[in-house]
DNA sequence: ATACAAAGTTAAGTATACTTAAATATTTTG
DNA sequence: CAAAATATTTAAGTATACTTAACTTTGTAT
């Protein structure tokens, strides 16, 4: 049986194994869960045991077909319900991650789809986050461009943030930043990366950190 | 802190509490909660520690004060989900109770709230239940009366279903017997106490087991 | 190449929630 | 009221998922 925990780590090894593409460091994954290395290196055997990951002592993880399948299952149930969340119950997209992150352990295949009916079929959950299909496929989003990368003079459009911290995305919205919203680049400042944006009629500075989390695609009719 | 398990005893021993009034054996909890007598003893020794019942060797538990209060807590939980379920993805009264399960061990004081909002701080769930509310206080019901005591000739409708056995649910409503349903009983035979209902246009039989799952209230205006 | 720091694993121990089997209360009954 | 039957608890052991501390491997730096 596939539990609460084993989910979490195969969870975390798919999101870490997105970023770096290769096998991922005990180390990495302990940092991630928060809990010690030795917790990281008994659990690996299991998960190597279980057909879930494939893993050499000294050489990290990977997750075998059978384990992407299952991560990409448990992220399918945690966006889903994030997007229920905000459509069903109103609740904020700075609100729905803590209560997905335990509502996925506890679905059903039957529930998930009925959610997912429920919402048509969504491509995207409230942060911009693809919707792994029942099939295991990811649906194809726009190519999007990270803030810190972003060129003077241009406008563009919020499509994604990549960091679900609560006091990131409140702090975001109480900016008028939110999934669609336009945002044009007035200046960069090389001292500290930050930028300054205009979002709807006002002017804001925005840290590099904070940037950096931001993803957006450019508006075709660019210029004024 | 509580567990699924501490949470899963308590509701248990909440419920049995209110059929027996009195203290619930422990081996009558083994049986309901499917474990061993030995788990129970251990368990019941923990939660006496945590103040949420009393205990005394050989003399069974009771709920105190604060273990009723979880208990209700948790009961709450499940009765809102079930209805949520019903009311925003369209499950059926046999659907409910299997998600619920799951669910009632996962949900923030804030999420069921909205939960609790959405549908109007509703006084029943699916089944006829009362739902406790955010304060403790169990809403009254009408009182009801079991079918098995249920007069011929008499027309009821069925305000209650006592069991969530999802066979039972699905018998029910293959035979039109839903929450509300109007019934008339046409007799009762002695040999094995089944009765004989009419339901919209139809008859139909039910066994005593049947019938006493099932309560009812008397229509005033019963004779034709 | 060696030596050392960092990364990772193993060992030993804890807490929770179970099990079966043995021991001990309690209740029933002749 | 004592013996037998039944109910309940304790003892010992298992699995999961953690911890800290000791040990081993790996990679790097001179
Ligand atoms: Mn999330
Ligand atoms: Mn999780
Ligand atoms: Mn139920
Ligand atoms: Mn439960």
């Amino acid at each position: 049986m596939i539990t609460i925990s084993k989910e979490d780590y195969l969870k975390e090894i798919y999101n870490l194994s997105c970023e770096s593409r290769a096998k991922v460091s005990t180390s990495t994954l302990a940092e991630k869960l928060s809990v010690s290395n030795a917790a990281i290196s008994e659990m690996a055997k299991k998960l190597h045991n279980s057909g879930l990951v494939t893993y050499e002592k000294y050489k990290g993880v990977k997750l075998t077909g059978k384990g992407k399948r299952q991560a990409l299952k448990i992220i399918r149930r945690h966006r889903l319900w994030e997007s229920f969340l905000m459509d069903a119950l109103g609740l904020s997209w700075s609100e729905v991650h803590a209560e997905a992150e335990k509502l996925e352990h506890q679905t059903s295949d039957f529930l998930i789809d009925r959610i997912d009916e429920y919402l048509n079929h969504p491509k995207c959950d409230p942060h911009g986050h693809p919707i792994p299909q029942r099939d295991g496929k990811i649906p194809a989003v726009p190519q999007s461009l990270n803030l810190t990368a972003a060129e003077k003079g241009n406008c563009y459009t919020i499509v994604k943030v990549v960091d679900e911290n609560k006091e990131l995305m409140d702090y975001l919205t109480s900016i008028s930043i939110g999934l669609n919203t336009e945002i044009k680049l007035i200046e960069r400042l090389s001292f500290d990366n930050s930028i300054l944006v205009v979002i709807g009629n006002s002017n804001y500075r925005l840290s590099e950190q904070v940037a950096s989390k931001v993803f957006v695609t450019l508006n075709r009719n660019s210029n004024e």
